[in-house]
DNA sequence: GTGAAAGCGCTAACAA
DNA sequence: TTGTTAGCGCTTTCAC
């Protein structure tokens, strides 16, 4: 019983595989060559109406689909975009890839979405990966977007790209730029002009280059107002919730604890949150913390979050606009994306001694 | 200059594509017929060691690259899996993305993802997509996964699929069941065991069946009580943050407002929060909230959620597995998934009158 | 063990 | 305006 059931669901799938209706069948269907089906379907002029209701008719009936993989294998292009990412942090990861899939609402591209591990070590692999993946463009989000070897490879392959948020400036015409430094330089500038001196940091993974600007940003900020960066109150995370409120339950716990926390990312912030409340802290009461990205979780949360408003959606928008416009042959120039302070409660004064 | 500049990118592009290296290449480098290579690099038994060298000499000498449209044209698989939402919840597409990516992470199969509009209004669009998306299967959340007409098409057209929180058993051998009412129910019965008597009721979008499955559910628990569903407090919202906020606005305005809300999902749990709280209500205090689902964001939030566990992960997972195994000519059996509570702070006994 | 020929389903180029 | 022929880059089939 169970054998038959088995081999009648085998049968529909590979019947309804081999028996697949091409194009050759409807030119019968419809009495004429099948390049004439080709003409109608693809909109081509020089189609006599007669003719191409005949071939309409033959196309409804037979329930035809164009076959996508033949097509793409004789127009070399498969319609297929890919959008590589690490995944440090789910709040980013989601407008990056909503932004991609609004600007492909209405196109004939596909997103394939291209989770790696680690771009650092295995760079080689993920250029590999992408060759063969039979895509015709890729939107790259850091870290990959960073990684030289990367670039290098798509360039040398031919294939389009385009970059979101990247530090350095490795390649010109489809880059989208953010200014990290002066983002996080603002950040920690409107936390000192609450009155904070004891200022503690909360980094994102290492192999992010923005972690980098976003330290130097914080950095030129401090050294601005005269206060010098304890090496101590610099904890490493990793751009998630859980290594946010891990850092945070380090910092809040020490002997002498600082006043405010600048945060790296949103959802480290929140986990830092989560800290503050577990230790009895109230925010912004005894503990400042801001974050950054202006994700979703920012508004989400009580305290909602100070956090600096980076435009991951808007940025993937036009990442993947400029992969669409490379491979319409347009040339695609790049785009600097401005930042802003969003201003919320999990920040205040100080305080008192 | 930018002409010129803009000629060299286009030509760099189309040079790529045209030169782009072939098995034939590989063939003529190693000196050997193009059916060789194909079999070495296809591991086929069958080939002396030494041509077999040479052949991947040739492969590494010109950075040799098998073309997949070809491959897929001729063995009739793309390695293309598709995975079909509506967009209601982010938090929700997230963990179920999150799981599909989980399960091919080792496998050949790459994944596009297909966010559709109205799976309701655009049924049809929706066959027609899938099956000329050259997708060798689905993995189908709702509502798509509820819809008699998608399931028709899709085995119509032969292609595998999985049914991810399937509410109604249409077909066999490929569902992920979660008991939606009974996890309801049981979210209903622990804040009724808390002591409340004025419950009201935040709804999901009317297009998933799990709206409606959780209503029954609340209800169950709450005629089992002897107590009776007052219509005014049961509100529309729509599975987003935003339509819980503006709900539980209402229900926590009126004139009398009930102690306890369920929310059919978290998001919108969440959106409640943020609502009392701007009225000025406590929580669990003055008004309890509880979700359904247990995204992260339930446990990121303060109070944290008191929700029930749906495995939306692991049934993303589950259903992957099926089509791959669907696609390997096994059979996949029904799977029935187990919900939880998930009992936090945001629910307590209702305040004294 | 190896290669030649045929063909996957479509479009490009050209002929009629 | 329509049809024929020749591929796209690979695997399958079947000789050798």
């Amino acid at each position: 019983m169970i054998d038959s059931v088995d081999t009648t669901r085998e049968d529909v799938g590979v019947r309804a595989r081999e028996d697949r209706t091409t194009i050759i069948d409807v030119a019968r269907a419809a009495g004429v060559s099948h390049k004439t089906v080709s003409r109608v379907l693809n909109g081509e002029p020089h189609v006599r109406p007669a003719l191409k209701e005949r071939v309409l008719d033959a196309v409804r009936q037979l329930d035809y689909r164009p076959n996508l993989i033949a097509k793409a294998l004789v127009q070399r292009r498969s319609y297929l975009i890919g959008l590589v990412y690490e995944n440090p942090s789910p709040s980013y990861v989601v407008e990056l890839q909503m932004g991609v899939l609004e600007r492909l609402a209405n196109e004939r591209y596909r997103l394939i979405v291209i989770p790696v591990r680690s771009v650092r070590d295995n760079a080689p692999e993920i250029v590999g990966l992408l060759r063969s993946a039979a895509l015709d463009g890729v939107v790259l989000a850091p870290p990959a977007c960073d990684h030289p070897d990367i670039l290098a490879g798509l360039r040398a392959a031919g294939m389009a790209f385009a970059r979101i948020g990247s530090t350095r400036q490795l390649e010109t015409g489809a880059n989208n730029i953010l200014d990290d430094v002066g983002a996080a330089r603002e950040m920690a500038a409107y936390v000192i002009g609450l009155g904070h001196r004891d200022i503690a940091i909360i980094k994102g993974d290492a192999t992010h280059h923005s972690s980098e600007a976003r330290l130097i940003g914080y950095s030129q900020a401090l050294t601005a107002a005269g206060i010098s960066m304890r090496l101590d109150w610099i904890e490493q995370g990793n751009y998630t919730f859980e290594s946010g409120f891990e850092a945070a339950k380090r910092l809040l716990s020490a002997q002498q604890r600082p006043t405010a926390i600048l945060s790296q990312n949103d959802d480290m912030a929140v986990g830092a949150l989560m800290a503050a409340r577990d230790l009895g802290l109230a925010i912004p009461g005894d503990v400042s913390i801001v974050g950054f990205d202006d994700s979703e979780v920012s508004r989400i949360v009580w305290p909602r979050l100070t956090t600096v408003r980076q435009p991951v959606f808007e940025m993937a928008v036009a990442a993947t606009d400029m992969v669409i416009a490379q491979l319409a042959g347009r040339m695609s120039t790049d785009r600097h994306h401005l930042h802003a302070l969003a201003v919320r409660e999990s920040a205040g004064p100080p305080p008192a001694k």
